[in-house]
DNA sequence: TTGTAAGCGTTATCAC
DNA sequence: GTGATAACGCTTACAA
């Protein structure tokens, strides 16, 4: 008998050739068993699986992504963990990856690096995950490039896209804060507030809805137009409704980009006796689930944040599959949640 | 020249051969030249640097993980993501691991199911994570033989351990719910609840601690030690507190084993008038964002959730590479946030 | 329906 | 300091 060079393995577990030959039959036959039980025998079959469970297989997704290319692992990539709205699309994504057997690796991008996004997905291609979920369709040409030199399937997620050849399950943010605008306006407003923070591309654009609204309306004042580059949180919420009210106090209405800088507004407004909606009504965004719950209720957009994750998640498999399928999008749109505060 | 049998590879990436071709070296020197950089001459390491950056070289983790029986990746394992308790744990995770190299993969167990920890641990045990962090230390016999068998390194979080083997971050959640028993007592409290919603293990053991601080002070009644299995939730905190109130009215105190329960207290409270904490004295658990903006600021204690993922996750990997380490464990402790509500 | 051989892209081992 | 070779555990291609 000759000598065979051993290796460290992953803790000598048992592989797919000691399951093969424990039941004396070939290792590609166990792994037809496992993968394609219909192209095996009945009788064989049942002692693999046998032998299996007997010996506690548990097969190698590593030795399997090598040989087949496919590592069944997904990468998503998100701003932030912070941010609720993004944990309720992580949901959507992992309910739906774990279903169909797919891993998920996750990417956090930060909002304040322009870079980040490229050095990260280079990261997760030495994954060589079988797909990506990116947010947003504001992706630098560096992205863009690698994604195509490495031909990576990728969906888009959270905002609309003119580009015919992007895949994207999302909203409008422009229409939705054009909403957002008109509902304020409808409601006589006519000084009316843009509150942003942590401005990342659908935010702005969320803006900008609301902006062209106020400007059709011949009522835009830029000066009521505050884009915060810091973190959004109650606090700054509480802390610029303070601002606003004692350099503007005409102000009569204020869109607030996300329901936390509108919840600390209204924490803001019951503290120091402001009326809500008669003195200063406001509306938020994303419709997180507080905003039932605040002094005045809050009237807000609501997004389908959980079923974006899932389609996204869902689409990209499809298009895993099917190389050759054209471009999808799926527009999930917004809802207006009407509430008291405006 | 003889002809070759070619395979589907990763959509024909560039491989560390190219690279070595490229440069006129055998592979293994680039690959030295990557991970052990001082092992390779300089003039060497310049050039396989360079035709790297040129081929736009990524390094395929997929074939180091087979070769070198280490994937780089650390699955995590908790109960929910719904849960902004264990998002906070997931950041401090997730930015030790990104530091370290490491992917993390995802599990979520539910609350419902015993047998999903141990279902998603063998998913997991697929793609040879080099480590494991769990979440509390009460696995069942299946999750312990599963681990050991397969010499998967595990650290867990959020709770204490009394076995001397286990590793550990995280704080006695028994002591804290104790801590928060003995606050309402102190502040004259002698009819106090327990609220308890979504009971896991650490929900129970807080419950547990808080009772005994009750029972010792001799005020301890059982009609008050409300625990439901149903999910925790602002909604539902606002209706136990409801009927607690009206079917219990000399009550005097709540401890709620979640802030979001409480939340949901102190608004039903403000809206029907009740004083807090003059007629009902409230006391949460975790300290949210949310807590310090309450109608009434909510008195709550505060856990280090993202310190004890950070830490597990530092010493997953320490122990990873020194497997020969006697067990650790970190307490980080709690605190306990004096507000108004209590 | 089952098997043989080769190959996936990297790293451990041993030799020079 | 650098290289040849085998090995990691599985799947594809082809043969029987």
């Amino acid at each position: 008998m000759q000598l065979r060079k051993t290796r460290a393995s992953f803790s000598s577990r048992t592989t797919m050739a000691d399951v093969a030959r424990d039941v004396g039959v070939s290792a590609i036959t166990v792994s037809r068993a496992l993968r394609t039980p219909e192209t095996v025998s009945e009788a064989l079959r049942t002692r693999i699986a046998e032998a299996c469970d007997r010996l506690g297989y548990v097969p190698s997704r590593v030795a399997s992504a090598l040989a087949s290319a496919r590592s069944m692992t997904i990468s998503v990539l998100i701003p932030s963990l912070s941010n609720i709205v993004f944990i309720d699309v992580i949901v959507g994504i992992k309910e739906t990856l774990d279903r169909l057997g797919y891993q998920m690796l996750m990417g956090i991008t930060g909002y304040d690096d322009p870079g980040a996004e490229e050095r990260l997905l280079r990261r997760h291609l030495e994954f060589a995950p079988d797909g990506i979920l990116l947010t947003g369709a504001d992706q630098s040409e560096a992205v863009r490039a690698l994604l195509k030199s490495f031909a990576v399937p990728s969906v888009h997620m959270m905002d609309d896209c003119a580009w015919p050849e992007c895949w994207w399950v999302g909203f409008s943010n422009f229409d939705a804060g054009a909403a957002a605008g008109r509902h304020l306006l409808a409601n006589g407003r006519r000084r009316v507030a843009i509150v942003a923070a942590q401005l990342d591309p659908r935010s702005v654009r969320r803006c900008d809805g609301c902006r062209a609204a106020l400007v059709e309306a011949g009522c835009y004042d830029p000066a009521l137009d505050l884009r915060l580059p810091q973190p959004s949180s109650i606090a700054l919420g509480a802390e610029v409704t303070a601002g606003l009210v004692a350099r503007n106090p005409e102000c009569d209405g204020v869109f607030f980009c996300n329901d936390d800088l509108a919840h600390g507004a209204l924490f803001w407004c019951g503290q120091q006796g402001i009326a809500v909606p008669q003195r200063l009504a406001m509306i938020g965004f994303h419709d997180l689930s507080a905003s039932a719950w605040t002094p005045t209720p809050l009237t807000t957009v609501e997004t389908p944040r959980a079923r974006i994750g899932r389609d996204a998640a869902l689409l990209l498999t499809r298009r895993i599959a099917d190389p050759a399928m054209p471009p999808q999008h799926i527009d999930h749109g917004f809802q207006l949640i009407r509430r008291a505060s405006a």
